[in-house]
RNA sequence: GCCGAGGUGGCGAAACCGGCAAACGCGGGAGACUUAAAAUCUCCUAGUCGCAAGACUAUGCGGGUUCAAGUCCCGCCCUCGGUACCA
């Protein structure tokens, strides 16, 4: 009885996979194809997280089960790097960004190589690689070509002592994460992508892939599309006469300033409009600044609520802040009563018109607005939708909240934008042979205090010839948000295949994509569900509609894991000191027992606190499957067994266990069903080998080391991936008893063990011969038999 | 606030379509083996009352539907993810 050697067996194994190139995608094949996709991790200088850990075996299990079942399985890694904390460690260590990301990634590749996953390793990407980027680049020119990048100003965080312009997270609760000084909102001109042109087409691309039912909501909301009306209020001036200003606008279009536009779900209750409302940032204040008599008191509020984020500004909750417009009412356009206008910061902006005539009797927000500052609330009738548009002359529209996306940043560790502005021709595209417009080195990664990505200040860079007319221009110097490179990866993986160096044109790699997209089973965290999975929603639609792409929705399944949190249910960071590394796991245990665990601990779906006893168990087990292994079956290898027909009727419901559990990824179920059957192994002097042989094929995409060297005792010369996935024989699963339940009034009095298939009467008359059931039942008469065939009786007295 | 997910023993959890609540594992207890310890193996382990047979109470809280509710319905409370520049 030898001790399983984790260390020299994973290692063995690892080195014949990485010779034999076991797990290689092919194109061209004539297997089905199978494309798994995990989300490639952001390189941190934290090392791999038991949680990358926890996505790639489960997403790995499922790969190397479709092996077996005869697929060409795809299943590549790469790297997302580009972003905020490699960026932020330059700027402190002064070291380059290029550098931290290639050490980075160094420590993640072999810390994943140690875990056994699957991986097509030649297909290795990289989104900082100026190869890989050349076509971000691209592919962002194709929206500039289309008409779909175009500027506008944008608020951006600022902070006025550090002169830089923050992400959301470094301006946290309205604080910068630097100094701790107070953050301004700022406007900043920014290249933005009209995403919301394309919101029903990614509304309707949703009824055919298989995501899981909450990513297909939250995406859903998100978009949020509603049917509503626009409708013109005409405002009247108190120190103006009012007749004159008593008009219904005569041109929908053209914007006015003695009209205010609001946009509303519900026209329907345009009787009980007793007051409009303007968002702090609505122009009209502006411009109707000199017949504002309060103008100190409204300018205060705008002031205030410019510090505060969306968020904040609604999440005050039932606290609503608001400021009158006095001198300026509004005429309801079907009561043609004068009412009262509002500035408040519970109306955003970037919503319908940043305008919302207040129904306080429908609509909650309006009615605690209305009560804590003492508005009419009446109880007016509803009119039809068709009256009410007649009678307010409103148009009906459809409204989005999905905002255009944000598309500069003013930041160095990013793909450059490849636009150069020209006084003479405005923006210009970068010409395709000049892909890639590649990083320059600078000598600080620190935003200018302009508010300018350091690119700025490389003049040599910044300065070019017009591509077009040869005039002097200078370069776009914003780069691109980290979510650019992960829109299109899936991609990437398909044409690396192809081109270690990613060759244009992309209609090179037409067939490729034909038989490899779309992604058959996508997994990542619940916090992509929204953007990241509608932007490369978006940008493969794009690219579908221009006919690059054969696919019009990117991932036809889609699946979420929970987050691994740390010993103290909170989530693993540096500065709480609950980081589990993996690398001492895996040399004190062995990779196959963390994937096991890992599997094990939880349903998969669901956040988990990490419990550092718990590999002891998965550990436990693996060595149990070593000694029967080593111990119960090779010895014996000649003799012929007497048919076992109790443990062969537990194997063939342990494959179906686990050939279901791995579908709808119950892993730790499945597992579980594994330690049953190892159990009643345990309890055995010998087990056959056909088997033995079959339990080890099952347990060989969850633990497939081992299961690779016991396949090898077993006396098989091929590796384990290359056999086939086991089938259950429906007819060796059937139990011939069960146990019938006895209630009386629902409550459990008794039970028998019967065959499968007793009839109501037979069962009936068993469970009136138990003494425990008969003195629930004395003197008392039945109501009610109710009769659960193969399951239970009740008796109601 | 809004959108989404969740709440079951000491702990992680299981429970198909409404049908024995707690499978499997961790931890704990007792025993075997051992000079001893570790490892391993066997048994016990929701709570209360009871000598016992057993009874009662239990799936975040309060109601409801049903012969029967962790599961379905209504109303709350709490935790987590997202909220557009973290990825």
């Amino acid at each position: 009885m030898s001790k399983y050697d984790h260390q020299k067996i994973e290692k063995k194994w690892q080195k014949r996979w990485e010779k034999e190139k076991s797990f290689i995608a092919e194109f061209p094949s004539e297997k089905p194809k199978w494309y798994s996709l995990i989300e490639f991790p952001y390189p941190s200088g934290d090392g791999l997280h038991v949680g990358h850990i926890r996505s790639n075996t489960a997403i790995d299990i499922i790969s190397r089960k479709r092996r077996m079942e005869g697929y060409n399985v795809l299943y590549p890694i790469g790297w997302d790097a580009f972003g905020l904390p490699t960026e932020n460690y330059a700027i402190k260590t002064g070291l380059a960004p290029q550098v931290v990301t290639k050490k980075n990634t160094d420590i993640f590749r072999r810390q994943l190589k140690s875990l056994g996953f699957s991986f097509d390793w030649d297909r290795e990407i990289n989104t900082t690689d100026p190869e890989y980027y050349k076509w971000t680049q691209w592919m962002f020119l194709k929206f500039f070509e289309k008409g779909l990048a175009y500027k506008a100003k944008v608020a951006i965080n600022w902070c006025p002592k550090d002169k830089i312009g923050l992400a959301n997270e470094e301006a946290a609760g309205g604080v910068c994460d630097r100094c701790g000084g107070p953050v301004e909102k700022r406007m900043k001109e920014q290249w933005m992508i009209k995403i919301t042109a394309y919101a029903d087409k990614l509304l309707e691309g949703l009824k055919d892939v298989d995501y899981i039912p909450q990513a297909k909501i939250q995406q859903d909301n998100w978009i949020g599309r509603s049917e509503g009306a626009e409708i013109e209020f005409p405002i009247v001036i108190a120190s103006e006469a009012k007749q004159s200003h008593f008009k219904i606008a005569s041109s929908l279009s053209a914007p006015r300033n003695d009209l205010i536009n609001v946009f509303t779900t519900r026209p329907d209750t345009i009787l009980g409009a007793t007051y409009v409302v303007l968002s702090p940032e609505h122009k009209l204040i502006g411009e109707l600044e000199n017949r504002i008599e309060n103008l100190a008191d409204v300018k205060n509020y705008i002031a205030a609520a410019a510090k505060k984020s969306d968020i904040e500004r609604t999440e005050e909750g039932k606290q609503k802040t608001g400021v009158e417009l006095k001198g300026i009412t509004a005429i309801n356009p079907a009561t043609k009563e004068e009412i009262p206008v509002w500035v408040a910061d519970y109306v955003l902006t970037g919503y319908g018109t940043g305008a919302i005539m207040a129904v306080p009797q429908h609509d909650q927000r309006d009615r605690e607005f209305a009560e804590k500052f003492k508005l009419p609330i009446v109880d007016k009738p509803l009119v039809s939708w068709e009256e009410a548009l007649k009678v307010t002359d409103g148009k009906k529209t459809v409204k989005y909240k999905l905002r255009d996306w944000v598309f500069s940043r003013q930041r160095y560790w990013g793909e450059p934008i490849p636009l150069i502005h020209c006084e003479q021709c405005n923006w210009v595209a970068v010409p395709e042979k000049d892909l890639p417009v590649k990083l320059p080195k600078v000598a600080k990664y620190q935003p200018t205090d302009t508010g300018e990505s350091p690119l700025a200040a490389m003049t040599k860079w910044v300065n070019v010839k017009c591509p077009r007319c040869g005039g002097p221009a200078k370069r776009e110097t914003d780069t691109m948000p980290n979510w650019a490179g992960s829109s299109w990866y899936f991609l990437a993986y398909i044409i690396r295949g192809e081109s270690a160096n990613y060759q244009l044109p992309i209609t090179n790699y037409f067939d490729a994509f034909k038989y490899f997209t779309p992604v058959d089973w996508y997994n990542g965290g619940m916090e992509h569900t929204v953007l990241h999975l509608l932007y490369s929603r978006f940008w493969n639609r794009f690219l579908y509609d221009l006919g690059l792409v054969p696919v019009a929705e990117p991932y036809k399944k889609r699946t979420s894991h929970g987050l691994i949190l740390g010993e103290d249910g909170v989530k693993m960071s540096k500065s709480r000191g609950n980081v589990i590394n993996p690398d001492g796991l895996v040399k004190e245990f062995g990779a196959d027992s963390l994937r096991l665990y890992e599997m094990f601990m939880g349903p998969f779906d669901q956040a988990i606190a990490w419990d550092p006893r718990g590999i002891l168990g998965t550990s436990r087990f693996l060595e149990r499957v070593w000694q029967i292994g080593t111990t119960k079956t090779t010895s014996l290898h000649s003799q012929v067994f007497k048919d076992d027909v109790g443990l062969e009727r537990l194997l063939h419901q342990t494959i179906k266990k686990v050939s279901e559990d791995i579908e709808t990824m119950s892993f730790n179920t499945a597992i579980s069903a594994m330690m049953i059957f190892v159990n009643e192994c345990v309890a055995k002097q010998t087990i056959s080998q056909s088997v033995w042989q079959k339990f080890v094929l099952i347990l060989a995409p969850f633990a497939p080391h081992i299961a690779e060297e016991l396949w090898e005792v077993l006396g098989n010369k091929n590796s384990i991936h290359l056999e086939s996935w086991p089938k259950f024989d429906p007819n060796k699963i059937v139990e011939d008893s069960f146990e019938l339940i006895i209630q009386v009034n629902g409550k459990m009095r008794g039970k028998a063990n019967v065959p499968i298939g007793t009839p109501q009467d037979e069962a009936e008359k068993l469970a009136l011969e138990q003494s425990s059931v008969k003195k629930w039942i004395e003197q008392k008469t039945f109501k009610k038999v109710i009769f659960v065939k193969d399951r239970l009786i009740n008796f109601i007295v």
